[in-house]
This record gives structure tokens, C-alpha cells and sequence, in this order.
DNA sequence: AAATCTGATGCAAAAGCTTCTCATCTATTG
DNA sequence: CAATAGATGAGAAGCTTTTGCATCAGATTT
């Protein structure tokens, strides 16, 4: 299927630079990018854009459910495309080494815990905060 | 118990900005502040502190244990008073609401989760986004 | 295929939060 | 109470993100 369908669909025009952005996101799936990456990546790449654009179409597709946007330690947003399938975080306060997890029992309970709380369960999403054991800890990136 | 104990213990000079954070904070152990809300009311309460002292003192209170500092959505950390009691956080995505909460069974997954994905478990924390219910909510703060 | 219209882009400026610089000041120690 | 090591305040600066605006490009209509 071609990329352009699904930016279509969010309401939004097939341009350039949203074609290039997703293109890339779906490149580093397995990465959590911050805008500045995708900026750095695409001019790397010799391809032409501004960086502002790249905050306005991540927002954009975010809002349009393409990609998820995630606020871990360190003061920026980092973008994944959604992958469909839901999972969880677990970041490195050190490195900022991000792993992925699923976990029912937590899902389980995550639900009750909102009810109990008078959160609607549905737009979630849990983070855990730990320290990774890598021995090139201390670097940064995820 | 004086406070300024618990600031000489942490290797500080017990300074008149550090007291008058530190019992500002104990006034408000039931709210996670920004610094500019410790700032604001520290001058409305006739206080005269800069706001750069406030980040600097929070930063060393937070290493020294004595508080907590929380980096939830929005792009700025919170801060409240570490009182020993471990808890997790439930935050409201639309109005900024926090919820405290502990549950065993997720203590329990997450030291596995940790442990499964090389972690080391310790100084971890976990942080669960919602949507409240409140009729009010779509405001800030919590 | 040209004209038109609506929305998108890029740049630069600005905003929001936080850190840094540095001269001055103050808590602690001898 | 002098000496010293550390703390403070004000403003500048840094970093991420947003915004204003003139220009440009998809999409749509003729």
C-alpha cells in the first residue's frame, strides 16, 4: 500500500516533505526519534526540508493516530510509528537506553487502577523508569 | 525535627533559600509544584528569591533524596517532597490532574519486567496517562 | 492543461523552561 | 572575627518547540 493513502485519509494533503517523514519513520521503526533526528536524518539524506515543518507534521500525525508521541526523561518528545500493537516503556535514566514491553497482568490491573481512580481507560500509557545494566551505559540515544 | 538538619545531612549550608523551599514544600506535600509555582509563591508570600536559586536547591534536594522530581507531559518537571512512602502516578492527558496510587501486583511485574529486560530495579518510577473524568477537567495543574 | 483555491512549507523570530556566568554575599571554620 | 568555601541573584544564554508570514504546491474546477 502506498504511503500516501494514509495521510490521505488523516485529512491532510500528500506532500513532499509528510511523504519523506514517514518514509523514514518506517525506515527506524525499531528507533524512538526525536524531531531533531528526523531533521538531521532527512538532510543527511540530501533531502530538503525545515525543521519546523517536521514539528508540525509529527503533530499532525500524531493527532491522526500514524505515529505515537512519548514525553521520557530529558526535557524532548520522541516519535515511533504506530505499530498497531499497544506496548509499554521501560527507559534508562542513565543512557536513555528505551526497551519495549507488554505485560497482562499490568493490564490488566492498569484498568482497574484507572476505574478506581475515575480516569477513562483507553488513550494510556505507562512508562517505567529504571537503570539499564549495559556496560556502554552513561551514552545517550534510544 | 528542624529542617535544616535534614539540608546540613545532604553536605548543603543551611541557607535561608533552602529553608524557606523546604518548608514551602512540606506546606504542600499533597501537590507536585513546578519551580515556577515554588518561585510565585515564595514572592507572593513576601519572600525574596531568584528564580534560578529554586532550580538550582530543587536539583540538590533531588539528589540528596529529599524530594522527588517528576517529568510528566507537558515539557516541565514537577517536584514534591520525597516521604518515604513509595507511590506510583496516574496523570490526566487532557487537565494535568495527578493521581497517586500503589498497587503489589504491579510492584511485583514491574521488578520481573525489570529484571527480564536487564534493569536493574531500584530507582525506578512509573507514571500512567489517562483521561479523568472530572466535570472541570481540560484546566492545569494538579 | 490552465486557473483557482486552500492548505503547506520554510525561515526567522519568539516563546517556554532550564542552565550558566559571574560578581556579590553569607554560612561555616579556625 | 577573619578567612574561605560555597551560595545567591540577575541576566544572558541554551535548548526544544511554536508561531507569523510570505511564498509555494496539491487539489479542484473550468
Amino acid at each position: 500500500m502506498s504511503e500516501g493513502e494514509e495521510i490521505r485519509k488523516a485529512g491532510l494533503k500528500v506532500t513532499g516533505p509528510r511523504m519523506k517523514i514517514l518514509m523514514l519513520l518506517e525506515k527506524n521503526d525499531n528507533q524512538h526519534l526525536r524531531a531533531e533526528d528526523v531533521y538531521r536524518m532527512l538532510l543527511e539524506a540530501g533531502e530538503e526540508i525545515g525543521l519546523a515543518t517536521i514539528y508540525r507534521v509529527l503533530t499532525q500525525f500524531e493527532v491522526a493516530g500514524l505515529v505515537e508521541r512519548h514525553n521520557f526523561e530529558g526535557g524532548y518528545s520522541v516519535f515511533e510509528l504506530n505499530r498497531g500493537h499497544h506496548h509499554d516503556h521501560i527507559v534508562c535514566v542513565s543512557c536513555g537506553k528505551v526497551e519495549e514491553f507488554t505485560d497482562d497482568t499490568i493490564e490488566e490491573r492498569q484498568k482497574a487502577i484507572a476505574r478506581e481512580n475515575g480516569f477513562e481507560f483507553g488513550d494510556h500509557s505507562l512508562t517505567l523508569y529504571g537503570r539499564c545494566r549495559d556496560k556502554n551505559c552513561s551514552g545517550r540515544k534510544g
